[in-house]
DNA sequence: CAGGATCCCGCTAGATACTG
DNA sequence: CAGTATCTAGCGGGATCCTG
């Protein structure tokens, strides 16, 4: 292992950061992003996901514009509090828009940018996974519960 | 709610699992993985991504026993509160398997199961696009900032 | 309709000290 | 070495009221 420029370090200036390192910026987007609901809203603005049977519905992947009050009903027991704080995260953060249209009563509507798009993809294999193994996952709980004298 | 198997809903019996829903257990779930510590954990035991530079290391999710000690090294800042806690939620969940060995000075291993390799693939992918793309999140923070005045 | 502003509770995460 | 136990500050997050 002498030789360490084998494969590793392409001799660029990688920039090198490392969520395992406490002060590394990417520990606190991780965190940040690591959140159950920016998943939920990022794969609500991503369409083709609005249930456990969906497959059918919308090209999978295509951003779908979505109303305040939409992702409100989506997001069912978000407080609106926690819904306007992770919109205005994602948002700041260019991971969604915020379109305002000036009509009689306003209209809001927030879309997914194409980075919220990439990232999207990664939470929605979380969010996937938790609803394929969750079963598995009380079992396992059970189990352990059981063992446990 | 008259007839609710208009197009979706594939005739067979889906159990339906849907973080969207507040009851969900899957929405439990969604919170519970979606943890900073969790993450790490895993991906940390996943082996071959130990750095930003990695890719030329052991293979790619190959799983590597990890102890305590080294995994408190690996993640950097964690308290040993919060590893163990982290530690012991994914053991009962069946993501990661706990082995003591008797030594002298006590000996004790952690292995990620193969369920929870398959969450480590999509929480990795979180965590790597969390550093990749941190540059670009920060410029979009910037430029968030400066705009409100 | 789409939030802003407050109040406040609970629980979590961190620090510290102790142990088999 | 690999934890457990305890204490506490801090803030995440819900409820409630108000507004453009």
């Amino acid at each position: 292992m002498t030789t360490t420029s084998t494969s590793r370090r392409p001799a660029t200036d990688e920039p090198g950061y490392d969520a395992f390192q406490a002060a590394c910026p990417s520990r606190q987007l991780l965190d940040r992003i690591s959140d159950k609901w920016s998943t939920l809203v990022l794969c609500a603005l991503g369409g083709g996901d609005a249930g456990p049977a969906a497959g059918g519905g919308p090209a999978d992947g295509v951003p779908r514009p979505m109303r305040y009050s939409e992702l409100h009903r989506t997001l069912v027991g978000v407080s609106q509090k926690m819904l306007t704080q992770t919109l205005r995260t994602l948002e700041r953060d260019g991971l969604v828009t915020r379109t305002v249209t000036p009509t009689v009563p306003v209209t809001v509507t927030y879309e997914v940018t194409e980075l919220g798009l990439s990232l999207r993809t990664a939470v929605r294999a979380v969010k996937v996974w938790a609803e394929a193994n969750v079963e598995a996952v009380t079992a396992n709980r059970a189990a352990y519960d059981a063992s446990v004298d």
